[in-house]
DNA sequence: ACAAAAGTGTTTCAAATACACCCATGG
DNA sequence: CCATGGGTGTATTTGAAACACTTTTGT
């Protein structure tokens, strides 16, 4: 962690931080991680005590070798989320001058994809908690718009990325991928089409995990060819829907 | 300007800066906007002088209200462009530990479109040339890096803006788009394949701006209709190809 | 006169869409 | 026994891609 001292510069330098909109998908509906605030550890003042807010904080300028590395360690301190410092995509920069009522911090924003069942465990529960897209309250900072932004770019990125892989368990069914996607673009797919399209980019295997399939009712599994999907990415496809 | 002093702080601040790659476009090929660094006016030493530069500067604490803000004032003061704020479009931001020799440094890259031929009259050319992009030399700091990530938000953002309306001038021809298109995404297509697509989705109109049509050598001159631009794009449309 | 630049239309193929029925299970 | 969830195939339409010739001007 960060020293405390004297810090003196010749010019007026603001602070940064590393916020992150970490989502999660629970089979029904998108998720996304949020922290009470408590006192900060760095900032002389404190701000938002007691409000949600998304999990983040102070750039250690002699320790974090980049931006996504305060994303990761500020993450990890205050929600028990050990992630890879390459799943954090970077959103955007939010720098407006009142943002923070403290001082000038201007804060680069992430999103992260996990999954949910996974991770649950794993998170600091008296500090965070999940909450769905759609009950998400009012937040600290500009943090409701961070997630706006965050969620539009996610939306974008579906297109491109395989959002599938990093939300959904190693195995999943084919209603769960459907759903997946129509959670996070809002819409809705004709069963049929959906299925058509997916199975046409072969990055769908079928997987026999045990479960006896004993009718049409029990959906069939599948899990994802990464093989196939790296290469597909590679001679830069798309994912249109 | 800022103001030079003493400032003081409890914990380690990074120095924050705006880069931009300023985009244009002549007709034949993209250009990108350089300039050849002197002296530094802020920070106490100063590094890369007489090397070629992306355009940018050190945040304002005090005074820019956002970091597109400190992007459009240091691209004024140190090229003589002037352009709205609105214009600068976020790359990222590069934060590398070691990326400027000084301090520790985060730049927030941005690029921007303009018309060339508009435009090239209030650059100042002592300080700033225009470079095609396959001719960029070697560049400060992790520039050619930016340049990089720059030029593939491009290439990404032409499937869903309109960067003819801010590349070409107003009145333009068809090869003059295609052309366009080809140089940034680095294909060619077939001209009559393009001109039907183009036409499909009536951006574009016929304009007589007096030049006679005299045969088929010269061309027929359009511009774009703004406002089912603006439509179509609101219905999230995406132009492919 | 010939090379270069620009205009134009049709055919073919692949993918997007729309659509209906059957089966097995759980309650 | 019936409501729910899940599987499957086909016909239609739309857009993408491939393709050749003619005209005019500049040299």
């Amino acid at each position: 962690m960060a020293k405390k001292g004297q810090y003196i510069y010749e010019y007026k330098h603001p602070a940064v931080t590393a916020d992150t909109v970490v989502f999660g998908y629970d089979g029904k509906e998108l998720k996304v991680l949020l922290i009470k605030r408590g006192e900060e550890k760095e900032a002389g003042t404190s701000a938002y005590v007691g409000e949600w807010a998304l999990p983040g904080g102070f750039m250690d300028v002699d320790k974090d070798k980049t931006i996504a590395h305060t994303a990761a360690r500020e993450l990890k301190e205050e929600t028990g989320l050990k992630l890879s410092v390459k799943d954090f995509k970077e959103v955007g920069t939010f720098s407006d001058i009142d943002r923070d009522p403290r001082e000038r911090v201007i804060t680069v924003a992430h999103y992260a994809l996990v999954k949910l069942a996974e991770v649950q465990a794993d998170t600091d529960a008296d500090k965070a908690e999940w909450f769905a897209l759609d009950e998400v309250p009012k937040l600290a900072f500009d943090h409701n718009k961070i997630l706006q932004v965050a969620s539009k770019h996610l939306r974008r990125d579906i297109h491109f990325e395989p959002v599938g892989f990093d939300l959904l368990p190693g195995i999943f069914t084919m209603p769960q991928l459907q759903n997946l996607y129509e959670s996070i673009l809002g819409v809705t797919f004709d069963r049929r089409n959906f299925a058509n399209k997916m199975k046409r980019y072969n990055i769908l295997a079928e997987v026999d995990d045990g479960t006896p399939r004993r009718g049409t009712r029990t959906p069939i599994r599948y899990g994802f060819d990464k093989k196939n999907y790296d290469r597909l990415k590679e001679s830069g496809f798309q994912l249109e829907f």
